[in-house]
DNA sequence: TATTATACTGTATGTATATTCAGTATAATA
DNA sequence: TATTATACTGAATATACATACAGTATAATA
């Protein structure tokens, strides 16, 4: 990336509080507003500089075809890096995690915020993880994945019942879910007779008090 | 905000999702052709009835005048809204807790992100709140305040030791912390002769596995 | 010294785009 | 039953917009 001028840096700015500011990019003679030019060539020749340079990109033909290309690092990671999560509430018997009825509500926060990226938080219920510092109404953080090894804590249905437990697999056709709490038991699965399936693991969590 | 039709809704996704791949929004023929639709006046129809309910904007005469209005609390409250935490260690005795020295690093969290507002966050030695759910290694979000009731959890410095307990105050010059774990006793602090400070309450809580 | 990059004004133009008008059809509401 | 909302096709048009071309001027390179 090569060097801005102090000029084509105003344009670009300019660029970004017009985005912010309207929801869409400005043309060549909104850009020629906000900077005090009086051609809209001046906007248009800023523009290919600030392309060439690779701060922004240009659809060809389109109006408002302007877009920020954000190339700074820290930026990127952090500060416009957040997202939109899901959070699972009471997953309704046989219909699929995400469906939108069972989306209590979203929230925002940085997709980086755990060192393992995930796709929604899922509110617990029931004490079975408490020994393992997963209390009732926790936020867990889940990422979808079928890589699981002995001793990861996933999210698995059985039938129909979606549950939280350490996962141990002793035999081809055998998992045994194993609770965090003295007082429930460790539940065996016969994988050729039952139905069962893992929505994905454990990464993070997320407490409101 | 009235209801959403199921097509609008798509149409509604598909201009979020234009914007999130190209950067600006797209045109009532862009629509069509994401839609499928046969005429530009369609796109323009699901407009206005989007306009009309509160989910878009439409600038007038403008090209690709179009942007997304969001009336979700959270979102609004917080998109932009993220700040650096500190993440305080281990906690040199004697020195103040925010310290540069005592800083682990920064983490990017949006401000909003427990419902009640705090100011670091620290990260948890030993067990001694195990049966809260606390365990070695969390991050506890920690606001500074001196309002504490009796049953809150505290961050506390006895003498030169931070420690986080449950807090409990049965006469004026005592205060009893209290450990959630058997295996640790109560700590009765004579508030005349001992060296005893508050440094804030917690407020919530992040795992990361 | 010639060349290139920056930083503009001013005019012109094809087309990209919003927007209106005229229809058709179905389902929901009053 | 009349009305309104939804969900489209199809055509027409004024204008919003990108973009090229012709200049002027200054400062920085090669």
């Amino acid at each position: 990336m090569k060097d801005i001028t102090p000029q084509q840096n105003k344009v670009l700015d300019c660029i970004k509080v017009y985005i912010k500011e309207t929801g869409f990019p400005p043309t060549r003679s909104d850009i020629c507003k906000e900077m005090g030019f009086k051609s809209p060539n001046s906007a248009e020749t800023h523009l290919r500089a600030l392309e060439k340079k690779g701060f922004i990109s240009i659809a060809s033909g389109a109006s408002r075809g302007i877009s920020i290309i954000n190339n700074d690092i820290k930026e990127e990671a952090s500060s416009y890096d957040s997202n939109e999560y899901p959070i699972v509430g009471l997953v309704a018997a046989g219909s699929p995690t995400l469906a939108s009825e069972n989306i209590e509500k979203q929230v925002n926060c940085p997709s980086n915020f755990f060192s393992t990226s995930f796709d929604y938080f899922l509110r617990v219920k029931g004490l079975s993880m408490k020994d393992a510092g997963i209390m009732e109404d926790d936020l867990i953080a889940v990422k979808k994945t079928h890589d699981i090894r002995n001793g990861d804590i996933v999210i698995a249905r059985i039938e129909d019942e979606v549950t939280v437990k350490y996962f141990r697999k002793p035999a081809d056709d055998m998992v045994i879910l194993e609770p965090a709490n003295d007082d429930f038991n460790d539940i065996e699965i016969n994988l050729r007779n039952e139905d069962f399936f893992i929505e994905g693991k454990y990464v993070g969590l997320i407490r409101e008090n």
